[in-house]
DNA sequence: CTCCAAATCTAGACAATGTAAAGATTGTAG
DNA sequence: CTACAATCTTTACATTGTCTAGATTTGGAG
């Protein structure tokens, strides 16, 4: 059904809606502009008015997701305002199961297009607000001592512990687990045993929710 | 300059290596079959002889590139045969360095384009000699009481640690981590402290190599 | 050695894609 | 109301993955 009007209203966050249906669809090789543009409604070079080009937009659809881990960061703070330590418990895991519901969608948004620093300026934001999330909860299980410090610079941990959940959902997303354990261990497990290992810190499964 | 032969003799290997170059080159963007083939000194459509489509030419220059993380791996094996704890840190360092020294041929290596479990079997193969590996060195490690067992499965605790240096070799190869700490902190650093958080081992800098 | 089938390579074609250019339509500031 | 800027369409072109038909070469059966 062709659009009423020539002008389509809200183009640019119908591109970036189009393309995550689209990678939730058929995954990262499906990915098109004018494919976005066909769902839109659009020509297909009407992309160029609001994205210099495909980088673009996936930058734009990178920064939704992480936009998306943020709010779920934000949600679980509120939830638990004064237990850091489930913060920590409950985010890491907020964070697979973001990978786990929209595989495509997170390897896109650290799939690594964004190398200039200058460009992108949303992405950058949304992506240093999430570092900056992961080390205030960090700060917070130290200072209430349910976090060993034990000598670590609290930068390096907080980089440990995302370089630890980023690999572990990236692995599990594209199946590279050995099928031995995916069959005995869900994902859930996994990232608790693998959060027990990593920080020391007494959680239970509860605790991930 | 043309081909003396009509056949080239060994096309199937020279555009898996001339797709590693232009990896090296150009990045993943620029690896298409038709300039590996030009690069080969061959027509566009004689990489159809030897790969089905180019997620098969993918599939190979994967394969290669866990061979070339094990052949690492054994060097390091023979290289300290009585000390696990060092081989572990140094083949846990020499993962990671493979990942910086050729960042787009270690992307490609663990894009997650091998999904189905039957084709590729090489990749597979390679793939899960690895993690035999690594399944090795933590079993020796353990007997030798180097490395804690601490009531975790020690495979769980190989990919946990598998997780961890795959996760923090992304975020390094594409640029993800926090800039302060980059100017700061060089990725040696990193990765020892990594290992030392995730698995309570002694090691200091120099066992890396 | 001969000859044929299989393996290998070329040439040509097609659809999909990213992107540039030129022009049409619409919203809006003055 | 009008001129300008933003938005959108159409047309066009190069690159790419892949298919088909045919040419060349190789290896092995007889």
């Amino acid at each position: 059904m062709p659009r009423k009007t020539y002008h389509h209203g809200n183009l640019k966050n119908a591109l970036i809606q189009a393309g995550i249906a689209i990678l939730a669809e058929e995954g990262l090789g499906g990915l098109s502009l004018r494919k976005a543009a066909r769902r839109a409604g659009v020509s297909h070079a009407a992309p160029y008015a609001h994205f210099a080009d495909k980088q673009n937009l996936i930058a734009a659809i990178a920064s939704d997701g992480h936009k998306k881990i943020l709010e779920r960061f934000e949600t679980i703070r509120v939830k638990y305002p004064d237990n850091p330590l489930r913060q920590l418990a409950a985010g890491a895991w907020a964070y697979v199961k973001f990978g786990l519901q929209a595989p495509d969608h997170y390897r896109i948004t650290f799939s690594g297009v964004i190398q200039d620093e200058h460009s992108h300026a949303e992405f950058i934001e949304y992506s240093q607000r999430n570092m900056q999330v992961l080390r205030e909860i960090i700060a917070q299980c130290r200072s209430a001592g349910v976090l060993d410090a034990d000598g670590v610079d609290s930068e390096l941990q907080a980089v440990s512990i995302w370089g630890l959940l980023h690999g572990l959902t990236l692995l599990m997303i594209q199946k590279q687990l050995p099928s031995q354990l995916i069959k005995t261990c869900p994902p859930k497990d996994i990232v608790l045993s693998a959060l027990q290992q990593m920080a020391r810190i007494s959680i239970n499964k509860r605790m991930l929710d």
